[in-house]
DNA sequence: AAAATAAATGCAAACGTTTGCATTTTGTAT
DNA sequence: ATACAAAATGCAAACGTTTGCATTTATTTT
């Protein structure tokens, strides 16, 4: 079974010529005669020739490989940045690794360190909740790793980054509200030291000021961004008080708590109250009522993160501009922030 | 910024000893002193050494890294697999190249190759709906890479296998349609050259079979498993037919759709028309009424997986029995399936 | 204290590519 | 035919580890 595989050198022998000549064939160098890159790559092929990889990373110093720094896969919104990393890697001749931060710092610096052992040439990553230290990013930057962060930033690092424009997102959806009748509101979120709650609850706060309110004087319940918090958040809010007019939600996942919650206990939406979600997960289309939200087109993120990326890793300048993009989200409108009674 | 990486050369000149001590003392090699053990390690940490995996890779023959081929990571089931595989991988000193074949042959022989020419030491695969020959699988195994199958799995290899006992899924969930009441039924589901959705089938028939009725008697759409294909189904049939009195949907998505164009036509679900699913994606909890399903413990099958891969990696066997696992899923009983009108 | 054994370290080759430079081969101009 | 340039190939070192075997150093036995 553990056959030899192979090589350069076995490709070579048979054809009397150097191994030099074999890769450089194999690599379409300019130099090689038309006649001897036939010949080898015949010979390649059939000898079932599967290049090593590990042999000329090492030899070049760097592996054709980009590590991607993900806090969890099995959230839509990351996997579909995902695939449209993918999308433009693959064709390029680059791998992924993927790594789970799982929301810690500690997994974060470990994700890190294996990419480094690695030698990948480069690296996304969309940050962990938990971390607020970036000196393992630093320490990626300093083995020369191109580093593009994507969605959760942050400004101390001078690095690409590609994000979402969460104001205008959350401006857009406010808006919205207003202008379906709404005013007395309510706004349930991450923690604002994110930018992209921070984000969130500014494009709030502008379009409430627009209408000289300021939000601040209406409920604010930051916390972990998971249905289950939201839902046992909202179970305790509303034996105590009375109903806002509008929830908006930073999140479609605390939207869904909030919601389970305010069924539960008997009030229909949107008649009663109405709520809004943000990232568009694919259940926001599929509960009743229909979620109003903000889709925020995460594959597209994912191409354009790895562009960036994949021009960074090819200029062969030593250091490069760090650029920013911002990607504008778009407004979803649906059934659970429709006002009835409007006019 | 092209700073030079510090290697195990470095460390053994500023201690005047050899790259081969260094090496033997990082990997804690028996024959090594203590003592020296310790200068190293101090001096490695000192020095920010950040060890090579390539190198070693190349040198040993095999990379510490595993191939994973994933029709879609987008789908909970999957993206939770692939957590469970991290969870027992990564321990191991493993990373994961993940690859997503997109349910395409073509997609699924390239990344087979380019886990190939990155010598990954094991590779876990879950085919695409169009992979009917398993060729390039067997390439894996000549390349002596240890292949572990999961999920949908073919009888035609002679590997390792990790399955969810869909017979029994299916046929304690029918037992639970038959036990409600409900006689009158209807599949609908992926295709049944599928040793999925073939025993989600069979385990239906079985079912009906033990009171009595051929499951061939009833409406049977076979289809392509997504939302959209089993809505604009159901929209068409419902203009031409009276409903059944339970769907028996092998998978949520597709339940989904079918619900969606339920309710479009006004039907109450589960009064005029009960209807399950499977597979417990985290919207059948969220729905209206509450999706009936069958839990997979995906994240489970996936550290099962993973835990086979690595014994058969870690075997120096030069062939492995291969054994084949069977995870039993389990029921869930929702609102969906609730017949109120029983006794 | 010498001899024998055990423990610790060193030597050098190997893994399969790539690449700057040297050399050979081919083609062109005289 | 000769000289020269251009094109094609070869040579050999390098990338950073690992590892079988040889050698040195420390420990035990007599």
């Amino acid at each position: 079974m553990a056959k030899k595989q192979t090589t350069i050198q076995d490709i070579a022998k048979t054809l009397s010529i150097t191994a030099s000549t074999v890769s450089r064939a194999l690599n379409d160098h300019p130099k090689i005669k038309k006649s001897t890159k036939d010949t080898v790559w015949a010979k390649a092929k059939e000898l079932n020739y599967q290049p090593n990889t590990i042999a000329s990373s090492l030899r070049k110093g760097k592996a054709k490989t980009v590590g991607m720094i993900v806090p969890r896969i099995n959230r839509h919104f990351f996997s579909n940045i995902i695939t449209g990393v993918e999308s433009v890697l693959n064709p390029a001749g680059y791998n992924l690794i993927i790594c789970q931060s799982e929301e810690k710092y500690d997994k974060e610096i470990n994700n890190i360190n294996t990419l480094i052992a690695n030698r990948v040439s480069g690296l996304l990553i969309s940050i962990s909740l938990e971390t607020k230290n970036f000196d393992h990013i630093r320490r990626a930057i300093s083995n020369n790793i191109a580093v593009v962060m994507y969605d959760r930033i942050t400004e101390e690092l001078n690095v690409s980054k590609v994000e979402n424009d969460d104001i205008s997102g959350s401006y857009d959806l406010t808006k919205h509200l207003i202008d379906e009748g709404y005013k007395d509101m309510m706004w349930i979120g991450g923690s604002r030291n994110f930018n992209t709650y921070r984000n969130r609850f500014e494009g709030y706060e502008k379009a409430l000021k627009e209408i000289g309110i300021d939000a601040n004087k209406y409920p604010i319940f930051e916390g972990s961004i998971s249905l289950e918090a939201a839902y046992e958040y909202f179970k305790e809010y509303l034996e105590n008080n009375k109903l806002p007019e509008v929830v908006f939600s930073a999140s479609d996942y605390m939207a869904m708590g909030a919601i389970m919650a305010i069924q539960e206990k008997g009030f229909k939406i949107p008649d009663d109250v109405a709520i809004s979600g943000y990232s568009n997960e694919p259940f926001a289309a599929l509960i009743n009522p229909k979620l109003t939200t903000v889709e925020q087109f995460s594959k597209e993120m994912g191409r354009s993160t790895a562009r960036i990326l994949l021009d960074e890793m090819e200029s062969n300048k030593d250091e490069n501009i760090p650029i920013k993009t911002i990607l504008r989200p778009k407004l979803i409108v649906r059934e659970s922030t429709i006002n009835k009674k409007k006019l």
